[in-house]
DNA sequence: TACCAGGAGAAAA
DNA sequence: TTTTCTCATGGT
């Protein structure tokens, strides 16, 4: 029998602990992450992100005062740099105009999931990703280790719309902010710990629910 | 050396 | 409307 959402996230989160993780010291990082990640190896956005603290740069008003050009050699090691400095600076703007995180706070979530998605550059699975970690919204987030995974197990083909996959996985799952926050960390450290460089079946815990295990 | 990574938008078909 | 192309560095 085919395993739940509910079920697999269990065998997770008994495998990597409890995570309710991203890798940042404070909201406004989540969002300059999640612009720089977009098809990217965190490890090389992380390099970026240290470039911008190291020149006290990672905070909305300097960054956002800072032109395209001048980003885009900071946020060199993140790969396209000139397009993702457009993108950072486009969604600053925005944010800026706002009034900053603190009011987009004040802003219901579809509303705000609206008005990220308005700015160019921000797509279904950034703007997901600022709710869920920057303004603690309960979204679940679908990114490529999500379609590859549950495409893997036989539980969607991965082929779907974005939001179609979103609702699924909404249906199938309480609305809890903790467990989309925590679900789409254990995603990611599976992803990062069995897809990546290579696939290690041997050490996954979902292999058992895999048809193909052994082929990923 | 070649391939891939936590996408998104524009252009082409 | 759907598919293909482009953007680019760093690790394996």
């Amino acid at each position: 029998m085919r395993p739940s959402p509910a079920v697999i996230y269990a065998r997770l989160r008994n495998h990597f602990g409890h995570r309710r993780w991203w890798p940042a010291e404070q909201p406004f990082e989540v969002l300059v992450g999640a612009v720089l990640t977009q098809n990217t190896a965190w490890t090389n956005v992380e390099k970026a992100i240290a470039r911008l603290r190291e020149e006290q740069v990672l905070n909305l008003d300097a960054l956002q005062a800072l032109p395209a050009e001048k980003l885009a050699p900071l946020i060199r090691s993140s790969g396209y740099y000139n397009v993702k400095a457009r993108r950072l600076r486009a969604l600053l703007d925005v944010l800026h105009a706002d009034g900053g995180l603190d009011c987009w706070q004040a802003i219901e979530t579809d509303a705000l999931r609206r008005r990220l998605l308005a700015v160019k550059g921000v797509g279904e699975e950034t703007a997901d990703s600022i709710l869920l970690y920057a303004l603690n919204r309960p979204v679940f987030v679908i990114d490529a280790y999500t379609r590859r995974i549950f495409s893997r197990l036989g539980m969607v083909s991965g082929n779907e719309p974005y939001q179609q996959l979103a609702t699924w996985f909404a249906a199938e799952l309480p609305c809890e902010l903790d467990l989309f926050q925590d679900y789409h960390a254990q995603i990611v450290a599976l992803g990062n710990a069995v897809c990546r460089p290579r696939p290690r079946c041997e050490v996954c815990p979902l292999a058992a629910d895999c048809p193909g295990a052994g082929s990923f």
